[in-house]
DNA sequence: TAGATTGTTAATCGATTAACAATC
DNA sequence: TAGATTGTTAATCGATTAACAATC
């Protein structure tokens, strides 16, 4: 039995799995306290909680994602694979057709409503799958609506307040790092 | 007249625009060969020119897109924005319903028929958006076909061969860095 | 106790910046 | 020529790795 769990792992070992110095991992460790335990290693489960809570990925993410289109279906869908730490709460839309239908586990709402859903559900992030033009509208909304973290697909560059976190899906840088491989 | 056409830009004036030191950037650009003129700058026209070429930005890709879905058709029509470099060429499904249609400006064919394609139009690099579970074989018959740069949609690891270069697309990892910045 | 392994200080290495001869 | 600016060598800085006292 003795080795059936290992309960503990040091940071030579954790330098083999990562390809990393030892002295590295300590250190970089170290710098969010003091996990460890001299001649002991560190506590396997306790590291995988405190690296969670060091990534921040200990909470639970709300989102709302405006635009029923392919690309916001394809992601409401996805979704769904994801749901340990995040889940879209609500998807916005203009067209009267969508609205009140339901797209993976969410409702689609009507754009109007954008503001009340929010606050209603405690949506804390917003995704963007709207078309270029309507882009920057819909962040303006968002914001006025207390959103401070907004994913956006639409490929513009939007002006949001320096409080605002925005980060860019933008499919091109990707297909260029694959081109550069070429 | 004299200042209207700005034809030479120094490391300096570089370093400004993008919050590098000078030096850097001589350093960076002498290292791909003798860009600049002392005394003088940079011939601005060349240097993009330049810089192009060393990020393999000179050429035009074309592109195979497997999965007619929604994020499938999303990128091919998001494709007409950036054609500058990139284009989808053909779309591969086994929806028989969806095969001889159009969506952007590519046919969708079948998939029996994607190493022909590939062949025929001179296809460079796949884009899989595929559900996970056909993620592996679809990538296995765009190697097969000669395919050697993947960029895959699918929530799934895949296994490739060294000599292919893959890159996911995850929008997993964009959602926690946006949790992060929450 | 002896062996193992941490956290941290000291040594090393590499990357960034400054300085300067070459030259437009 | 004098001023400007490169490419590159030398100096500086920061990050990585090694070494080791502390201690389980």
């Amino acid at each position: 039995m003795s080795d059936l769990h290992i309960q503990t792992v040091s940071s030579y070992e954790l330098g083999l799995k990562l390809d990393m110095n030892p002295a590295q991992i300590r250190k970089d460790l170290a710098y969010f306290g003091e996990f460890g335990r001299k001649g002991i290693g560190y506590d396997v489960s306790y590291l995988i909680e405190k690296i969670k809570q060091i990534l921040k990925l200990d909470r639970f993410l709300k989102i709302g994602l405006v635009g029923a289109g392919h690309l916001g279906i394809a992601i409401s869908n996805y979704n769904q694979y994801i749901k340990e730490n995040f889940s879209i709460r609500a998807i916005f839309d203009t067209d009267p057709q969508k609205v009140g239908q339901k797209i993976g586990s969410a409702e689609v709402f009507h754009l109007d409503d954008l503001q009340r859903e929010i606050e209603d559900k405690g949506i804390q992030m917003g995704i963007i799958t709207v078309p270029a033009q309507e882009a920057q509208k819909v962040a303006d909304r968002l914001i006025d609506a207390g959103i401070r973290a907004i994913l956006n697909f639409a490929p513009v560059n939007l002006k949001v307040p320096p409080n605002v976190y925005l980060r860019n899906a933008d499919l091109t840088t990707e297909l260029q790092s694959l081109a550069y491989y070429l």
